[in-house]
DNA sequence: GTTAGATAGTTGAGGGTTCAACTATTATTA
DNA sequence: TAATAATAGTTGAACCCTCAACTATCTAAC
């Protein structure tokens, strides 16, 4: 295990903030730029609506890894800005389903276009197999954590 | 570019983001089990300082690669705590540096012992050359993002 | 020398994250 | 059936992040 690095530049947990962080902010400009009044937040959750629509909140938790404390608040903003509804179920009326509005579904192309766009320039100029290779590793990175 | 997957699973937002918050919630848990009242990135900034005593904040803004307004709030988090001091420079009165107190020089054994067995179990069954590839790869991104 | 511009740090606003405590329901079980 | 436990979502606190606006100080240029 001598080939970890604590340095600041070079140790794991600062290399994968600081390139989670710069991809996000480039997203964030990226919509913004485009005039979409959006978090980056919440269209990952949007991201998931589209997929499937009506989601309770904490299927919405589970899909996007998040607390569903986080999703009460994503959800809270995405409402200020009518992009989705919150309707109480009926058989169980603990949860509550998040439906998409017209405007929370007209976004869909634009914001997906968008998104393509930066993960296509974030990547430009990796080989293929080795960001799968790199994936691989902080998936396995991921699972190491979450098996304890 | 074709191997470029928006499902939310695999793009590469989200398994950033994915990793680099479980990564911190273990790095935070590795501490407070361990009793110290210090956060993850109060500890960032405490590695800068514990290889380079006294620097103004705007240097470590820029060796921690974070803005300088976090750099002001994580600093009242350290003082708050009585782990630095900050200290008006006499040569250039609008710059501050950043003392280590007692306290905050006693935690460097035992704060890089923890981090360093945190990264050791997330790097876990990974092949040395894995993570340098992965690493490499990393880097590459972020410096595809900060190059325009 | 005085004014205009650059630089260091702070503050406030708007988001996001986690934890712990709380409310309202639904399920269990004694 | 009545009491207990589990579940869904919300709220408050304490952090972190970014942007924009602000203060204070220093530098440069007229």
């Amino acid at each position: 295990m001598d080939y970890i690095d604590l340095r600041s530049d070079d140790s794991l947990g600062h290399i994968l903030n600081r390139t989670a962080r710069a991809m996000c902010a480039m997203m964030q400009n990226s919509f913004n730029k485009a005039g979409y009044d959006v978090t980056v937040e919440q269209c990952a959750l949007l991201f998931n609506l589209w997929r499937q629509d009506r989601q309770f909140q904490q299927q919405l938790a589970d899909n996007t890894y998040k607390d569903k404390t986080s999703v009460t608040r994503i959800v809270d903003g995405l409402e200020k800005r009518h992009l989705v509804k919150r309707v109480l179920d009926k058989e169980d009326q603990r949860q509550k389903r998040i439906y998409l509005t017209r405007k929370g579904k007209k976004l869909q192309q634009e914001l997906k276009t968008l998104a393509f766009s930066v993960q296509e320039q974030c990547l430009n100029g990796i080989e293929p197999e080795h960001w799968e290779k790199c994936k691989e590793v902080l998936k396995k990175i991921y699972g190491n954590i979450c098996k304890r």
